[in-house]
DNA sequence: CCAAAAGTGTTGGTTCTACACCCATGG
DNA sequence: CCATGGGTGTAGAACCAACACTTTTGG
């Protein structure tokens, strides 16, 4: 679980950190300018994004652009930027060096995950195409933040019928191999679930 | 349920409504704007604010400021603005002549709204000081668009301790009188619930 | 064999939904 | 009395968390 970073040389030798960020062109969309900023420091394209929202503190001077329009998205763990030089992945927990702004919208970002999480499959967005039920598993704990019972997950999965087992098992160094699933959910009406203050 | 127009002159004597908007000045937060804006459109304050997101769709020349920062606000029933040339209330159904970026806003408004209001109590902030379980249930039947349990939304009403019994009884014509409660929340501890996908 | 991780069955408690019913009021 | 809306009890189903257990690998 990690924020892409990129270093910025700020005059006279210093670097210092930000979140991938640019200016809209004035043609195209927010949605459409966000995608290509991300794939710019990414070298690849994210396989879900979604705005945050807004950030604007009123520190600017007129007639500077203070307002940051932020979004979040997400990749398959492994994925590299193209050149370690220029971005980096840095560990949600302690971003150094970043201004107030970008740490706040950091914070954000995950808020925004999590609540989308529950209610769009996001999760699978941050796997291969192929994966354990214990890697989702893990991964849904990192986003809730919370441990969640094996059995129980498992149940819940099956019966919302989002993946198909591929009869293919990987053995992960020691234990007994884990058979691998793909997300392949089926069109299933929840029956209006109850109600939650 | 309804949504605050302005009645605006377009030159040439041709009116068309917008939703309350402004431009931020340059020493305010986005919120503190949104506060003032919707202040001075509907004469009080509202009882809960809340950043929709950004919107622009690339369509304006360079220099215009073609991106809208939209927020929802709500207020009990029966908030008039102060004179009913310049704002009203529309129905959110038939927004008439409203461009359609505001109307995708106002859509996007209530989808915000919703989604709040699955995480925070916000359907507190729509009612009056009291208000019977019969209004409360029905502003919820609003925001979620379906029809609710009478047993059950009071059973998990009382389970989540939010309200608070005045004692007071209000005739509302036919029927047994409805007993009014006050919004009054027990901070309690929900112990996790399950995991949805 | 042993440790470790995958995967499954069962059980007891909680929560939800739907139904049925009683209560109080206006007409 | 009757229609209307407020308010409550209960039973069956669905759900969930925890425990216990088996299976299969590496060392």
């Amino acid at each position: 679980m990690g924020v892409l970073l990129q270093n910025e040389t700020a005059g006279r030798g210093r670097t210092s950190a930000t979140l991938p960020w640019g200016a809209a062109h004035g043609d195209e969309t927010l949605d459409a300018a966000a995608l290509r900023i991300a794939r710019a420091a990414l070298g690849t394209t994210p396989t879900w994004m979604d705005q945050i929202g807004a950030f604007g503190d009123g520190n600017g001077h007129p007639g500077s652009a203070d307002l940051s329009v932020a979004f979040v998205g997400v990749v398959p763990p492994g994925t590299e930027p193209p050149n370690e030089d220029d971005a980096r992945w840095a560990p949600l927990g302690s971003l150094p060096s970043v201004s107030s702004r970008h740490r706040t919208i950091a914070g954000a970002a995950f808020d925004t995950l999590r609540s989308r999480l529950e209610r769009y499959p996001v999760a699978f967005r941050l796997l291969p195409a192929t994966f354990t039920l214990s890697e989702l598993q893990h991964t849904y704990e990192l986003l809730l933040s919370r441990k969640l019972h094996k059995a129980s997950f498992r149940r819940a999965l099956q019966t919302a019928g989002l993946v198909q087992a591929t009869g293919e098992w990987r053995s992960e160094g020691r234990g007994r191999p884990a058979q691998l699933f793909r997300y392949a959910p089926k069109k299933k009406k929840g029956p209006t679930r109850g109600i939650r203050f």
